[in-house]
DNA sequence: CCCCCCCC
């Protein structure tokens, strides 16, 4: 197993030389005080069978490995992507390096290791002679594949000595994979993917402005914001697409609620930030960075995440006015609706100027780099927000797929609605009652929403209207003071009038099993097909038209969006089932699915 | 140092 090693490379790495791909053995990690909220380091104990290094930490991208239990004792690991670093200690001892390990593989996991490889020192400091530091002849096998995209032609080792920014045409560049609050002796050669608008604060804390950009290459990508005077300075000039040399950025742990970057870390521009653009457009550096998820994963990202995705512009609603609910601020908004090859479709919400100069002709390409997956009545959607990027028919291989994909699509190819329209319309699955039952829908934490073909079995319609409360939000039950007053507890007001309210009770079935559901207002009106005023007159009139309109219905089927949650009386826990909406069946999408099913039960699907 | 990003 020694000969796995290669004894004498931490001495040669340590000393500041290069030394491709060196194996070595990890013999102990822990992780590294960081202040709250900050992501967890860790700092290795490592072993090239010669020598010790205890001044070893592991990037912070490499952290779920090690909590997975990949990086143990005893693990053998190939470094493939490595940088040496200084720090300055309160010493009189001088800058200690440190060896920030970006990519690894892992060659023997510790537990098929099981004990040390030889019998390691800690080596002297890098004043031994250079000599007895030389790699042996026959290194490491070369890594055939690195996960890290960085190929700049300089190696493994990244050079932290560059001091020459005062030249434009500095030659050496640092990854933007490497940087870290650690060390700030660094030049980026990056390509600015977006540029936000200048934007300005003012809370408890103070006011001001800033603007942000999100800068790449071939390494990775990070976000830089400037505030006040950095808005001055550098705004007009980064302009998007273009290439910059950009030093002495103070950098700090990025905020993951508001980027999807692929970046721990985050930039400010300070006093001291030296931004050159790079005059002739260096191609090597690439253009935006996408990581892209197919339309139908979004069903399963948590609200909240940011995302990048990709799709055709099916169809767009109408440009919509409203006012929010929390700063009582204007809004215009619009939603389109997006497809992909995974026969997703998905709203994505444009908002202010985007949603008024969306043009839907010709089913545009629209690309989206951190749009914020939300939540509605069981669907899932995404929303633009500041920090997105958002790009109609972009020049990448993705979109052009999908417009050959798309233009040559069948007229009637169906696409899964994986988010729920206002009007509560159908996404997600289909089920019947049993199945719901079976796959304990609605015992989750959130409630869990289905589709279902069913038949009206019976309803109740004692009780089933009430006097409301007349103001528009408030629909409480109010108290007849028999003096033709009508009292809300809720608005602590009388009031000469009410307005009728459904709440109904019924039992549906389908072949499967029955269930009782509940109605509320406005699926019960949509169901009856009558407004809630007249069946509330009709009862009070004791007409038969009351009777009529349940009758109308009972042992009808219907298409239900059902909503089913768990709900807890006291110690007792009960499963309560309502209707959405409800909608006359529609046939053919209803043999379409048996049909569909039919398939798959007799292994016939494709 | 922002970090609000809205609505059904």
């Amino acid at each position: 197993m020694a000969d796995l090693l290669t004894p004498g490379a931490i001495a040669t790495i340590m000393n500041g030389d290069e030394y491709p791909n060196p194996v070595v053995q990890i013999l102990g990690t822990k992780p590294v005080p960081c202040k709250e909220g900050q992501e967890q380091r860790y700092r290795l104990l490592i072993s090239d069978g010669r020598h010790l290094n205890s001044y070893t930490m592991l990037a912070t991208q490499l952290t779920p490995m090690l909590q997975q239990g990949e990086l143990v004792d005893y693990t053998i690991i190939k470094i493939t992507n490595h940088l040496v670093t200084k720090i300055n200690k309160n010493d009189d001892k001088g800058p200690t390096r440190i060896l920030v390990i970006i990519d690894l593989v892992v060659v023997k996991h510790g537990s098929e290791v099981g004990e040390k490889i030889g019998n390691p020192c800690h080596a002297g400091d890098t004043n031994q002679p250079k000599e007895a530091m030389q790699p042996p002849t026959t290194p490491a096998r070369p890594s055939s594949s690195s996960s890290s995209s960085v190929s700049n032609g300089t190696g493994n080792r990244r050079s932290i000595d560059i001091t020459h920014f005062n030249s434009p045409m500095a030659s050496k560049t640092h990854p933007i994979v490497s940087l870290s609050p650690y060390q700030n002796n660094w030049v980026i050669k990056a390509r600015v993917m977006t540029k936000s608008p200048i934007r300005t604060w003012s809370n408890a804390k103070g006011e001001g402005k800033l603007f942000s950009v999100d800068l790449v290459d071939e390494s990775g990508e990070i976000r830089a914001t400037g505030f006040r005077d950095a808005v001055d300075k550098f705004y007009e000039l980064l302009e998007e697409n273009k290439v910059y040399l950009i030093s002495k950025c103070q950098l700090k742990m990025a905020n993951k609620k508001f980027s999807s970057l692929k970046n721990d870390y985050e930039m400010t521009f300070t006093d001291d930030t030296r931004i050159v653009p790079v005059e002739e457009d260096d191609t090597s550096i690439p253009t935006i960075q996408y990581n892209f998820v197919k339309l139908d994963a979004i069903q399963d990202s948590a609200a909240g995440q940011l995302i990048d995705f990709v799709g055709v512009c099916k169809a767009a609603g109408d440009i919509v006015n409203l006012t929010s609910r929390t700063t009582n601020r204007e809004l215009k908004k619009r939603d389109l609706t997006l497809v992909d090859q995974s026969k997703a479709a998905v709203t994505l919400t444009l908002w202010g100027n985007q949603a008024e100069d969306f043009n839907t002709d010709g089913n545009p390409i629209v690309a989206v780099k951190g749009g914020k997956v939300g939540e509605f009545n069981g669907g899932k959607s995404v929303s633009l927000i500041g920090g997105s990027a958002f790009h109609i028919n972009p020049d990448i291989p993705e979109a052009h797929r999908l417009r050959g994909w798309y233009d040559g699509l069948a007229g009637d190819t169906k696409f899964t609605s994986i988010s729920a329209s206002a009007d509560g319309g159908s996404s997600g699955k289909w089920c019947t009652l049993a199945e719901a039952i079976d796959e304990k829908l609605g015992y989750g934490d959130k409630a869990d929403y289905f589709n279902t073909y069913t038949t009206v079995m019976h309803v109740k319609t004692d009780r089933c209207v009430y006097k409301a409360c007349p103001t528009p939000e408030c629909n409480k039950k109010v108290i007849d003071q028999n003096t033709g007053q009508y009292r809300c507890e809720k608005c602590n007001q009388e009031f000469e009038s009410f307005k009728y309210r459904i709440m109904l009770s019924m039992n549906i079935g389908d072949f499967s099993g029955t269930q009782w559901v509940t109605l509320f207002h406005d699926a019960a009106e949509e169901m009856l097909g009558a407004k809630g005023d007249q069946i509330g007159r009709w009862q009070e009139e004791e007409s038969s038209e009351f009777g009529e309109v349940f009758k109308k219905i009972t042992l009808k089927p219907f298409t239900l969006r059902l909503r089913a949650k768990v709900e807890n009386y006291g110690d007792e826990s009960r499963l309560k089932m309502v209707v959405m909406s409800a909608k006359p069946p529609d046939y053919k999408d209803r043999c379409r699915r048996l049909v569909a099913e039919i398939k798959q039960l007799a292994g016939l699907s494709s």
